[in-house]
DNA sequence: GCCAACGTTGGC
DNA sequence: GCCAACGTTGGC
């Protein structure tokens, strides 16, 4: 029997190129442009259904603002095929494809954000990759690491 | 398959 | 805008 609960997820993005109030406006974004394998793969190991908490880097806090649903499977990102896009990639092909999207869905926006700083200083959100591995753009959330981040959201 | 050079990320 | 960390590339 494989594990069917609901899994959570760390998406990164820079407001200033797409923001969660940009989600809202779409109500659906195809999250395109990860390349790095290993975020690829955790995009390829998204489930529809899944939630996203959706962080803002590259900004002033930094921090998580709210949530996406995961909307679809994954699929290639049409991105690498594309000569005129910043996310082409030269190498891949239809029979090699290298970088994979999903469709994340607004949710929602938490009553306040949770910041990188409050993250930092919560002993039990130590082992997070957002802080262990500050490069990683797409991470995986425990259910009680998220139950514990909803809760600073909605203290 | 090593590893130096290079490019990118992202906090500050 | 700086720069440290670190993932990726490519010569050997």
């Amino acid at each position: 029997m494989t594990d069917t609960g609901t899994r959570y997820w760390l998406l990164k993005t820079e407001p200033e190129v797409f923001s969660l109030d940009d989600l809202q406006r779409r109500g659906v974004e195809p999250w395109e442009g990860v390349r790095n394998y290993e975020a690829r793969n955790h995009l390829r190991a998204m489930s529809p259904g899944d939630i996203a908490l959706i962080y803002h880097s590259s900004c002033q806090p930094a921090g998580i603002v709210g949530l996406g649903t995961i909307a679809g499977a994954h699929r290639p990102d049409p991105a690498q095929f594309d000569p005129q896009s910043p996310y082409f990639d030269p190498k891949s092909s239809e029979t090699n494809i290298r970088w994979s999207l999903v469709d994340v869905a607004y949710q929602s926006h938490w009553p306040r954000m949770v910041t990188l700083e409050q993250i930092r200083q919560t002993p039990d959100l130590a082992q997070m990759a957002l802080v262990c591995r500050p490069r990683l753009s797409v991470m995986p959330i425990s259910p009680e690491e998220f139950e514990l981040l909803r809760g600073m959201a909605h203290a």
